[in-house]
RNA sequence: CGCGGGGUGGAGCAGUCUGGAAGCUCGUCGGGCUCAUAACCCGAAGGUCACAGGUUCAAAUCCUGUCCCCGCAA
């Protein structure tokens, strides 16, 4: 087929590339505009625009894809097909009957759990069994298109966002080549979503990452895992940010001392939650590397009874 | 030139302001104690103090430049 993709993150590229090894002519790649990023604000690329011009293809960055310009733009390419990962805009229902075989999303979720735009990490953070990806066909509205295939992938016990973005970028790209084929041979069965199921999660922000204490412990470590690698749990210690990678939970202890350091030895320091304990396994200290408790306790001196958050 | 922290034996840190013998907590190796140990005791090895210049009788420490790592903001 003759394909339009459109995507941002490193998900996405997953996804284009397997379009690609498919043997599908891919056209044209809408990725969005780059932006200044990291240290020193460089102009950085999307992972999907990188992939793109390593293959050759022609990139195309609107700043907003609902101008009618832009529809017009991607006219010109003649699409059989619009494949959208993770593009991070609504499409406009000129372009979404645009081509013969109409816009496809691959969703990283079990649709109709999780429309929105961060269901990767909100799978872990709630602590689901199993999670998915969704192949459905796209309309006017955010995620609410007509499913047309799914495909469920179950949760590790230590997974983290990271750990799932990567099992799932890999399983939506396998689905997404083979919906396409379903589609070319008219095989495709569309079956419409039951909304009075359906749930919403939003973006993730920075500031959902700060620990409160006051939540019980197992809900703590499910957050640590689910905001790992980004942009990852947090608390504060001595007035620095002390970043927590990886924690296990351990029942126990005295609620009131909810945020305290209850105990501290060479290979372990333990806090205190509003219900069971928090046992730190890696952290990062603001300016530090990532590192091992057992790093950690030899470089700084954790009191007992010290206070975090 | 967005703001800031940091590069010191294998690990994590102190020492840098107020130049002048390489330190701390661990790890490793050897020995001892012990039913045993991640515990304790004794001993040992291991460092171009990121790199390059400069100042000085003397630089981890002061000055200049470079490389690398990290936090924040976006």
């Amino acid at each position: 087929m003759r394909v339009v993709f459109m995507g941002t993150p490193d998900f996405a590229v997953r996804t284009l590339e397997e379009i690609i090894a498919a043997g599908h002519e891919v056209a044209l790649v809408v990725t969005q505009p780059d932006k200044p990023k990291g240290r020193g604000n460089v102009l950085t690329a999307s992972p999907v625009k990188e992939c793109a011009r390593a293959h050759g293809i022609a990139v195309y960055q609107p700043k907003r894809v609902r101008e009618a310009e832009c529809t017009a733009y991607i006219r010109q390419y003649a699409p059989d097909i619009i494949i959208v990962a993770a593009f991070g805009q609504i499409l406009p229902k000129e372009l979404l009957e645009l081509p013969k075989y109409g816009c496809v999303n691959v969703h990283a979720s079990l649709l109709p759990k999780y429309r929105g735009a961060a269901p990767i990490q909100w799978a872990v953070i709630n602590g689901d069994a199993v999670s998915g990806i969704t192949t459905m066909r796209m309309d006017e509205g955010l995620d609410t298109g007509d499913i047309i295939e799914q495909e469920e992938v179950v949760l590790a016990e230590d997974e983290t966002g990271g750990s799932l973005f990567a099992r799932l970028a890999e399983t939506g790209a396998r689905l997404c080549v083979h919906t396409m084929q379903l589609l070319l041979e008219g095989k495709a069965v569309c079956t419409p979503q039951d909304a009075s199921q359906a749930t919403h999660v939003g973006t993730i922000q920075k500031q959902m990452g700060r620990i409160d204490w006051q939540q019980p412990a197992i809900v703590l470590e499910r957050l640590i895992r689910g905001l790992n690698p980004w942009p990852s749990a947090y608390t504060c210690c001595g007035g620095k940010t002390l970043k927590i990678w990886r924690a296990e939970t351990q029942p126990g202890g005295d609620p009131k001392d909810a945020g305290r350091v209850v105990s501290v030895g060479k290979r372990e320091c333990r806090v205190q939650t509003a219900e069971g304990i928090l046992s730190l396994k890696e952290v990062q200290l603001e300016g530090k590397k990532r590192m091992d408790i057992e790093a950690f306790l030899r470089g700084y001196e954790i009191k007992k009874g010290m206070e975090l958050g």
